[in-house]
DNA sequence: TTGCTCCTCACGTCACGTGAGGTGGC
DNA sequence: TTGCTCCTCACGTCACGTGAGGTGGC
């Protein structure tokens, strides 16, 4: 028979471990004096100290480690499942440390951001509504779908004498009546206001005029990448509320924030690909 | 301005996290209503939230995480430290994962254990003591010491007419003086009882008789290798104590448990390669 | 008698999550 | 007025570690 601490000597367990695994039920040393209430272990419980010793260095949770204690068998099967659990997550954090690596990147070396002077602008656009938390199958669905309408749109305007008269954007807020969703309006700009009947089958419609204003613009020219996956903002947009921190910290202006973001998509005029994002100062 | 709710949709985080943030002083609302105690973020703090978001994701301490708000060059090296961290600990875990197994398949395929008689046994020994705590290059130095005392043991034992007649062992004990201090006994097998002016330059020396006696025994016909590194218990040990273990629930005999285990040598007189582990019955 | 080990609370760790119970703004 | 969001405690999580304050055995 070994004392508590004689035992934690033998088992490189602490004393505090042994009495935390007899309360848990772990292991329930051969004795316990009834009156002093001191704890006194067998010879034969060294192996099962030994065993749970090893487990939790490995960080097996106690309750697996009880599990493991019924044999090898059941033993192997807990540390297999472990194992997995352990590269899953180890993979998830991979993942996580690459996208803040490269948000860290993006926020060292912004994307060129500037004010400028827009002239007004009529547009029409379709409104797509995308619930917050789609699936990225979904999302690719709605991308599609949303893409075939916008070349609808592009042939109803051509054919009505109105074509689009530079890049296309987007704009993103959420919907009035449920918080859930999120509208996305795309739209393509025009020399003279859309005709009232313009019309697509299955889609709302939104027609306007945008007044001149100064606007600051973050611009990326790249192509298209994985950069914005993972939930990580998209290093324009990270640009642009850098500048606006900066704006803020100066005293500068910030007009309304970003609740008026314009995504813009560059290249289909021939230049540079890459997007532009917009807001409004005044 | 955005409620703490609008604010937590538009950032990822949640109101939990980010009433949290406020406490810990991490990320403090643009505004806190002094009456109704409601809290308003500007748009230029979602910067700063997305940053901890990424951070906090890759599982970055929150007082890292604040330090990181400093800066994108902070922010660097707050994720380079840390990811020395997290390397590491998968290191560390990876080895003790391996460690684990070894000990369940030792347990699943436990090292021979059998009963024999043993005859009674005149034996000289050395008295080696050794820290509990000692480092791995001490250990390394000791057992040379100790390689080299028993070496100049048996040339004394053959000198005096008395050679060694079997495997050499070694047995365990704690220091009486010392609990901290571990007491090795290196010992030859003798024909005759050692001659008591029997000595070795600067070691302690004992001699004895073994009664003739039943032992446990445990048989591991390998060389030497990795396995009993990293503070696991040798594979005889354990199929030693699952012998125990075994007995003690069948309300056999255990003799003293593990208390006198030796440790014996094999192969130096030409069979296979190895170590037994004799504890004695009765 | 003096140390030494042992004992049992009770609280701290870490970053929030989970209610409970109540108040403010549209 | 009714929901809805927001608020502040207070406690739970996980596996012990860290004292505090006290008792038992050699």
């Amino acid at each position: 028979m070994l004392s508590i601490g004689e035992f934690a000597q033998a088992t490189g367990l602490t004393v505090k471990a042994l009495r935390h695994y007899d309360e848990r039920g772990l292991l329930v040393p051969a004795r316990t004096d009834p009156c002093s209430r001191h704890r006194a272990y067998g010879d034969a419980q060294i192996l099962d100290a030994v065993l749970i010793r090893a487990l939790r260095d490995a960080d097996l949770p106690v309750e697996s480690v009880r599990r493991a204690l019924d044999g090898p068998v059941v033993a192997r099967s807990e540390l297999d499942t472990f194992h997995a659990e352990v590269t899953a997550a180890r993979t998830a954090q991979d993942q996580a440390l690459d996208a803040a690596h490269r948000l860290v990147a993006a926020l060292r070396d912004p994307a060129p951001v500037e004010e400028r002077d827009a002239p007004a602008l009529h547009w029409a656009g379709l409104v797509a509504r995308v619930a917050m938390d789609a699936s990225d199958e979904d999302m690719t669905l709605a991308e599609e779908q949303a893409n075939d309408a916008c070349g609808a749109m592009y042939g109803r305007l051509v054919a009505d004498g109105n074509p689009p008269c530079g890049a296309f954007w987007t704009s993103l807020g959420a919907a009035s009546d449920d918080p859930e969703t999120a509208e996305l309006t795309l739209c393509w700009p025009l020399d003279r206001p859309a005709d009232g009947d313009l019309a697509v089958d299955g889609w709302e419609i939104r027609t306007g005029t945008l007044p001149a204003r100064r606007e600051l613009v973050a611009r990326w020219e790249h192509a298209e990448d994985d950069l914005t996956a993972r939930g990580l903002p998209h290093p324009a947009f990270v640009a642009l509320l850098a500048e606006l921190v900066a704006r803020e910290a100066d005293g500068r202006d910030t007009g309304n924030g970003i609740a008026g973001v314009r995504q813009i998509v560059l290249g289909s005029d021939g230049g540079p690909a890459g997007i532009e994002l917009a807001i409004t100062l005044r």
